[in-house]
DNA sequence: GCGTCCAATGCTGTTTCGGTATGGCCGACA
DNA sequence: TGTCGGCCATACCGAAACAGCATTGGACGC
């Protein structure tokens, strides 16, 4: 049951909420950013980093800043966003080219 | 807003989804792959599709034949899933050593 | 025509999720 | 020291999403 079975829980939403904060070190800020309030996207934090087992980013006075793991993360995490995005557009791409042509 | 707005309501569930029935040619054997029942995984799929906006699989009587740009996904499906597997590993690791050691 | 196998759809109960309101923490400042 | 302001976390609630059941509809084999 090695497959992909830790890929189950996490979602796509999380890792953009992720990178979101990691580059915003402000929750509220990145809430903003991605048209979400606060609370919410305090909540995708706590169960991203529920789901991974491992804390991600360190509560300080001034917001949040990223963990060793954290930022390990971030690194898979862009790559992750990438892709899908990568993928979406070659999808397009190919269907665009033979249903137009 | 170029950004990465078209993740936003791609996911993996759903990523997942295409991979099972893309390898299975067949819902109901997919969804039992999964631990799920036709109907929801089936409409994974046209979600997906919608989402794309393009048509995955060709529906035959046997079952799910991929188009192209069905192949074309699948090949970035593969790698999405294991990118976000290994991501989760490698925070387990990093955080699992600090941990530990 | 009838039974079979397949995916798609209608419906419903449950779960998930986002938003509002609030709490708790901590530093700045007078 | 007391108040204010910024920050993240939590409680609660209404709405949206989701899975499962039951059923439909299409296509082949007999």
């Amino acid at each position: 049951m090695a497959d992909s079975a830790r890929v189950a829980d996490v979602s796509l939403t999380h890792i953009q909420s992720f990178v979101a904060v990691a580059e915003e070190c402000n929750v509220g800020r990145a809430a903003r950013r991605l048209h979400l309030t606060q609370p919410p996207l305090s909540r995708h934090i706590q169960a991203l980093e529920d789901e991974l087992g491992a804390r991600l980013f360190e509560r300080t006075r001034g917001g949040m800043r990223l963990l060793p793991a954290g930022e390990a993360f971030l690194r898979h995490a862009r790559r992750i966003l990438a892709e899908v995005d990568a993928a979406v557009l070659t999808v397009r791409d190919v269907a665009g080219n033979r249903a137009g042509g």
